[in-house]
DNA sequence: GCCAGCCTGTTG
DNA sequence: CAACAGGCTGGC
C-alpha cells in the first residue's frame, strides 16, 4: 500500500510521538509477521531514532539501561518494518484489545502501544543486530533515494540505458533502480512528464529523462506535503488520512476526462501492474 | 522480462 | 462468482 510519501508521513508522525519512548515489550500475535532469526530480546528497547529508506522504516533501538557506560553490541538493534500492501503502524494511547489484523504490538512506556496491523499479512517486522539490516536482500539492493543527492539526472539517464529494454514504468517501479516509487507515483510522474508508460527506457531522449527526473521529485515532494495518498485504506501513525488523492491526475481516473486535454484516461497493464494514462498527453 | 504466490477484503 | 488491490520474491 504505502509508497515513499506515505512511509515518510508515517515516520514523521511516529517520531514526534515516540522518540525516546521505551518499548517495554514486543508481543507477537502471528508468528510469520515478526522475523527474529538472531533471537534478539523482545523487551526494554529505547527508541533512539526512526529512519526511512525507500519504503522501509528503520527503528534504531538501544537497550534501556539507566547507567551503562559501556554498552555492548547486543544493547543495540535495528527493527525494520515493511508495510507492503495493507500494513499500518497505529499508535494507541491506552492498551486496548488488539484489532482483528493486529499481528505485532509494541507496548510503550507511556501506557499505550504501537500496533502493526496488516489485513493481507504481506508486511514484516524484522529484528537485526546493529548493521545487519543489509542481510535483507530487498534492502541491500535498494537504488538511490529519489529525493536525495545521489538521484541525479545523469544517474537516471544511465539507469534508463542499463534497463533499456524494460518499460519506463518498470524502471520507476524497480526498487533496485530507484527506491520508494510505487504504482501511484509511477503513473503520476509519467503523466506529468508526458511519457507513455510502455515506452522502452532505452528509447527516451535525454530531454525527456531530464523532465521525468524533475517530475518524479516534484510529485513525491507534493505528495509528502499533502501527507500521502489515501486511496483505500492508508492512514498515518495517528490514523489520519492523507490528501494527495485530491491531486491525482491519472491514477484510478480511467474513464474520466484528462484535466489537461479532455481525452478519456485509459487503463492498461504494464509491468504486471494496472497503469493509468492519457493517450493524448503521453507519447 | 513475466507470472504465480503470498493473504484478505471489496467491488462489479 | 471472478477480478482486482498501494508490493516484492523467486522460479522459469
Amino acid at each position: 500500500m504505502p509508497e515513499l510519501p506515505e512511509v515518510e508521513t508515517i515516520r514523521r508522525t511516529l517520531i514526534e510521538k515516540i522518540q525516546n519512548q521505551v518499548i517495554e515489550e514486543i508481543i507477537c500475535y502471528h508468528p510469520d509477521v515478526l522475523v527474529n532469526p538472531d533471537g534478539i530480546s523482545l523487551d526494554n528497547w529505547l527508541i533512539k531514532d526512526i529512519r526511512r529508506r525507500g519504503k522501509y522504516l528503520l527503528f534504531d533501538l538501544q537497550k534501556d539501561i539507566i547507567c551503562n557506560p559501556k554498552p555492548a553490541a547486543r544493547d543495540y538493534c535495528v527493527m525494520m518494518v515493511h508495510l507492503r500492501m495493507t500494513g499500518k503502524l497505529l499508535l494507541e494511547e491506552k492498551i486496548v484489545e488488539p484489532a482483528k489484523h493486529t499481528h505485532v504490538r509494541f507496548v510503550l512506556s507511556n501506557g499505550g502501544s504501537l500496533d502493526f496491523n496488516d489485513t493481507r499479512r504481506f508486511g514484516r517486522v524484522t529484528l537485526f543486530p546493529p548493521g545487519q539490516e543489509f542481510n535483507d536482500c530487498g534492502f541491500a539492493t535498494l537504488g538511490p533515494e529519489p529525493l536525495g543527492d545521489d538521484f541525479t539526472i545523469d544517474y537516471l539517464i544511465n539507469t534508463c540505458k542499463r534497463y533499456g529494454k524494460s518499460s519506463i514504468k518498470g524502471v520507476l517501479l524497480n526498487q533496485k533502480a530507484i527506491a520508494g516509487i510505487g504504482n501511484i507515483y509511477a503513473d503520476e510522474s509519467l503523466f506529468r512528464a508526458g511519457i507513455f508508460p510502455e515506452r522502452k527506457a532505452g528509447e527516451l531522449s535525454h530531454a525527456k529523462i531530464t523532465l521525468l527526473h524533475q517530475k518524479v521529485r516534484e510529485v513525491l515532494t507534493e505528495a509528502i506535503g499533502h501527507r500521502g495518498t489515501s486511496f483505500r485504506d492508508y492512514v498515518d501513525g495517528l490514523g489520519n488520512k492523507g490528501f494527495f488523492q485530491l491531486h491525482l491526475a491519472v491514477y484510478q481516473k480511467d474513464g474520466d476526462p484528462c484535466l489537461a486535454c479532455g481525452t478519456t484516461i485509459e487503463k492498461i497493464k504494464v509491468a504486471g501492474r494496472s497503469t493509468h494514462f492519457c493517450p493524448h498527453c503521453q507519447k
